[in-house]
DNA sequence: TAAAAATACTCCATAGGTATTTTAT
DNA sequence: ATAAAATACCTATGGAGTATTTTTA
């Protein structure tokens, strides 16, 4: 059976053509490299040198396994390096779900500084609402979600990566829009827009109590999925909307942003991953997230 | 020291996800299995399982290092084949050199049979003198010669594999042409032309001893280099020439080739090697070339 | 004759086996 | 209770060392 005991030694000995010298370099003693090699040949099933007691030459089929064993090292070199960089993180593919209110907040900077730090591990994105993302991460279908809080499952893991206040965004012309900050009653009578609860249940619910406290339900006269459609209904007077401030990224002209005056709840978006995923990658993910977030 | 012998059983366990049926695959006992991937993972530094003590399960790391082990397998097996290849002489490279006159003989038939038998041997070819041939052996910067003897040289082998008969070549409107044979008398008031001595010393003086013997020395009105040159000259009507039968392949019009009556010496070709040459690749070329012309 | 590889043998390191324990299901 | 890996300990193969012989330049 040939090993890479062989492979060494026989590397030693067509680099000096001295089986005293190669033995000498390799700190042993002569016969039983003499044995090796013999070993070895009688492996491989050819020569690899011509002897003749007193001087030792490479055969042709030496010269071809001796670059070929040369090459073997090298790639038993990188099989260890690669595994070294698989196991520290550094090498692989993750799939990241994410709410739509995280692609303009934290997202572009979690994936630069990721990207940055770690350039060889894919990245598969998946724009998911949190009640999605539970279910995925739980089927493995995910490895990583940026999610919107509350979210109260034992089996994951959970960061908290960003607290978004929510604000109100109203048409350009809007009286209200007049003022630096909104009181929340001042809106009991206006039109809302909003997303269908099943897209977003945490942040819907948010609202919909918000406004409770506030004293008012609603008034909700048009619904939206996609935030860049919340915000151009706006923009063209349909109503107002309760956003997470992160959305003023999206800037829409015609529509304007103001905080409320009273202390708002946040929407706070967190990293989940599994407690029982062990991929280093993962580990790698959340401890970046971390760093870049705090 | 990582060996072959820990990748095999790694790979082993890595199908199997199993220590017990992995360590029956290899015929040997659990434990030392055991101890030896624990060895090949202190070796590398990173771990390739996940154990539970009731279950098996790669690491990322694991992962990566299994296609990377299978890898090895297979670059090591290439190592053995093209080593075997190269000791049977199937595999390298072979410097040739030939006489202008085998190249219309001998040489097309070897190359294409040594070719179709051994695709994987680049040849290098030259068109060299018999004298310079011999001098290139020495230096070793020929493998094989093919020669027109006389050679005597006792550093060579040497394989006679061609005799080519000498004929006359003449002017198409020529009176000798009319007849099939050709009396070497009946040639002693020609013009001859012949290449200078130095190009091929044996047999420039194979042709003038044989004129010697007819009774008369050649009256030389013009000397060529090239073979085609000369025939091209005997085309011309400038004289006649004495050429090896394998010239009447240049079918050049204006020319016609004429058999001696007498029983002429025959242009012999042989093929040269260094005795002291161990290549494989040289060995197999003489061999095929004996079985061609045999 | 001197230098270098092969041979003969001896020894011990370690791969591998046996018996048992631990642990998770 | 059971299956499977780990642990502890033992055995023995074969890799490595020492002494010597052989060979050829």
């Amino acid at each position: 059976m040939i090993e890479f005991r062989h492979l060494r030694y026989f590397i030693a000995v067509a680099e000096e053509l001295h089986f005293g010298h190669a033995a000498e370099k390799l700190h042993m003693a002569q016969p039983p490299l003499s044995q090796q090699i013999r070993q070895l040949e009688n492996e491989l099933g050819f020569q690899l040198f011509h002897r003749t007691k007193r001087s030792v030459q490479l055969t042709d089929a030496g010269v071809v396994f001796l670059a070929e064993s040369r090459q073997l090292f090298q790639q038993l070199e990188h099989a260890v390096q690669t595994g070294r960089k698989a196991s520290r993180g550094d090498l692989g593919e993750l799939v990241i779900g994410f709410v739509s209110s995280a692609a303009y907040s934290v997202l572009p900077l979690i994936l630069r500084g990721f990207r940055a730090a770690v350039p060889d591990v894919r990245l598969e994105l998946h724009e998911l609402t949190t009640d999605q993302q539970i279910q995925w991460l739980h089927e493995a279908r995910l490895d990583i979600g940026l999610v919107r809080l509350p979210v109260d499952d034992e089996a994951f893991q959970l960061h908290v990566i960003h607290a978004d206040p929510l604000v109100v965004a109203l048409p350009e012309q809007h009286p209200l829009a007049a003022q630096p900050q909104v009181s929340l009653q001042r809106l009991s009578a206006e039109s809302f827009i909003l997303f269908p609860r099943p897209f977003a249940t945490g942040l819907y619910d948010q609202i919909i109590s918000l406004c409770q406290q506030a004293g008012f339900s609603p008034n909700i006269v048009q619904e939206a999925i996609q935030m860049q459609t919340i915000v151009s209904l706006v923009a063209a007077g349909i109503g107002v909307a309760i956003v997470p401030s992160s959305l003023q990224h999206l800037q829409r002209t015609g529509v304007v942003y103001r905080e409320f005056v009273e202390s708002t709840p946040t929407v706070a978006i967190a990293l989940l991953c599994r407690k029982a995923d062990t991929s280093p990658t993962v580990q790698r993910f959340v401890d970046i997230v971390q760093q870049l977030v705090s």
